[in-house]
DNA sequence: TAGCAAAGTTGGTCTATACCAACTTGCATC
DNA sequence: GATGCAAGTTGGTATAGACCAACTTTGCTA
C-alpha cells in the first residue's frame, strides 16, 4: 500500500477553498483561516492550530504552512507570540487613530472598547539626535527631556514611543512626580495646550529591540508615526515617535466610517 | 580535505556584520544589504543580485536568502517584479502623501521629482457594494459612476483605484471625454470643489488582482487608504478607494519634514 | 542577416528534515 | 499535597533538494 501515491505529495488539495484553484496552496491555506476569522469561528483572542496541526488539516508542509501565517500576520489578521512561545492568535480588529484629533489616546482607546495601560520604561534627560534636530530647529546642543514608554490594550503590547520635550519649555520635569498619559500631565503641571503642527506614518518593521519589548515576533510589520506640536507661539516644543503593531491601529480622520 | 567541515553547515558566517553577532543570519543578511542600500552602494533601481548568488555571497540556503529579501520587502526597502520575472529591485524613497491636502495627486508627484501617470482601466455605472453605502449613506439603489485606475510613477505601477461618484451629482458623467486627473476633471466639468469629510488608512495586503495590475507579487504589503469627499452642501458625493504599494508612500501632514 | 528553437537563468512554490530555546505537561519522589 | 525533574510540545531558524513558468541568451538554420 506504499505505491499507490507515488511521487506527486501536492495533489490532492481540491478541498480547499473551492474557488479559484489554481492558486498556491499557501494563499488558499491564508484565504481559508482569514474566511474562518471574519466569519467568527475564530475570534479575536483564540489561538490558532499548531502549525504542525495545520500540516495535517492541510496536508502540506510546515513551511507552506508557515508562509500562510507569516502572510495572515502581515493581512494583520493573527499575531505570534514571542517569548510565550505559546502559538498564533488571532487580532481584534484595529484601534481608530485620528491624526487630527489625537490629544489623549487613553480616552480614545477607552471609547471604542478597549482598556490602555502606559508602562514607563525610561525618563531621562537626553540630545537630539539628527531627524529631532531637524524637526525641532533647534541648535545642536539644546536639552531635551526624553520619555520612553509603551502601551497596553486589554493587557495585551501595541505600541512603544519615545516623547521628546524640549527642557526650557518644561522646566523641572524630571523632578516632578510623573503619571501619564503625558498629554494630561503636561496639560496640569505646564497649561501646555498644544497645537499639532506635524504628522507623519509609515509602514515599517520592529527592531529587535521594539519587538522584545512588545513581545512579538523580531521584524513584525508596523506602523511609524511621528507628531509634532507646538506651543502657543508656534515654536515646536514635542516630538512623539510611536511604533505600532501594525495589526492594531487604522488611520481615520472624519466621522463617516464610525457608525 | 572532505572532512575539516564535517556536518556544521551554518559554522563560519562571522563576516557579516560584525555587531550583534547572535542574530539570526536572515537577520545579518537583511541588515547588510539594508547597509548597502542606505550608504548608496546599491541605488534605487539597482538590481540585486540573484537569490543564488547571494547564497553564494553570504554562504547560506536560498530559503534563507529569501527570508531576507522578504524582510527588505516588508522593509519598502526592495520590490520584485512578478511577470517581468527579472529580479529584486531596490525602491525609490517613499512619495510624500498629505491626508489634509491631496487634492491633485500629479502635482504632488511632480513636487516631489516624480512623474505621475494615471491608466484607466474602466469607467462604468456601478451599484454601492456594502462599505460604499455605509459612508455615502445613500439608499440601496442610489446610482454611482465608477472609475477604475492605476497610477505609475516614473514608469513604475505603484497604486490602484476605484472612484465613485453619486450619479445624480454628475450628471452625464460617461458621456463626457474623460481625462485623468479626476479632481481637476471635476472641476473643470462641474465647478465641484470637494471638501475631503474623512480619511483612513490602513496596512494590508494586495489581493491577486491588484498584484497583478501592479506587477509586484502576490500579497505585497500595501496601504490602503479611503478618501470621502463631500459638495457645498456637505453631502457626501464622492468615495475614493486606493490601493498603495506600501513601499511607495508614507503619509505625512504639516511640513515640519520637509526641509 | 533575420528568425526561431533550444538551453539556460530566475524567482515562486513546495517537500522533507533537523535542531534549538522556551514553554507546558506529566510523573515520580519526598 | 507539594516539589522538582524529565519528557513532550511549539514556534523559530536553517539546510538541501526539487519542479515550474516565464523570461533571456545562445546558437543554429534558412
Amino acid at each position: 500500500m506504499d505505491r499507490t501515491e507515488p511521487v506527486r505529495p501536492q495533489a490532492d488539495q481540491a478541498e480547499l477553498s473551492g474557488a479559484a484553484s489554481d492558486l498556491p496552496a499557501y494563499l488558499k491555506i491564508r484565504s481559508t483561516l482569514a474566511t474562518q476569522i471574519s466569519a467568527g469561528k475564530l475570534r479575536p483572542g483564540d489561538r490558532l492550530p499548531t502549525e504542525r496541526a495545520l500540516c495535517e488539516t492541510f496536508g502540506v508542509a510546515r513551511a507552506t504552512v508557515r508562509q500562510a501565517l507569516l502572510h495572515l500576520e502581515g493581512d494583520g489578521l493573527i499575531r505570534s507570540t514571542q517569548r510565550g512561545k505559546r502559538g498564533w492568535f488571532v487580532n481584534p480588529p484595529p484601534l481608530r487613530y485620528d491624526p487630527t484629533n489625537h490629544l489623549n489616546s487613553s480616552r480614545n482607546a477607552k471609547r471604542q472598547g478597549r482598556h490602555a495601560e502606559f508602562i514607563i520604561l525610561q525618563r531621562c534627560e537626553a540630545k537630539a539626535d539628527e531627524t529631532i534636530r531637524r524637526i525641532i530647529r533647534t541648535r545642536t546642543g539644546a536639552k531635551l527631556w526624553k520619555i520612553a514608554s509603551h502601551t497596553m490594550h486589554d493587557g495585551v503590547a501595541v505600541c512603544v514611543e519615545q516623547n521628546y520635550l524640549l527642557a526650557a519649555s518644561f522646566p523641572k520635569f524630571l523632578e516632578l512626580a510623573y503619571t501619564p498619559p503625558l498629554t494630561q500631565f503636561l496639560e496640569a503641571h505646564y497649561q501646555f495646550f498644544p497645537t499639532q503642527v506635524g504628522f507623519q506614518a509609515r509602514a515599517a518593521r520592529l527592531s529587535e529591540e521594539e519587538a522584545s519589548i512588545l513581545d512579538v515576533a523580531a521584524a513584525t510589520p508596523c506602523i511609524r508615526i511621528v507628531r509634532v506640536k507646538a506651543d502657543q507661539n508656534g515654536r515646536v516644543v514635542q516630538v512623539d515617535r510611536e511604533a505600532w503593531v501594525a495589526s492594531a491601529i487604522e488611520i481615520v480622520t472624519g466621522d463617516v466610517f464610525t457608525d
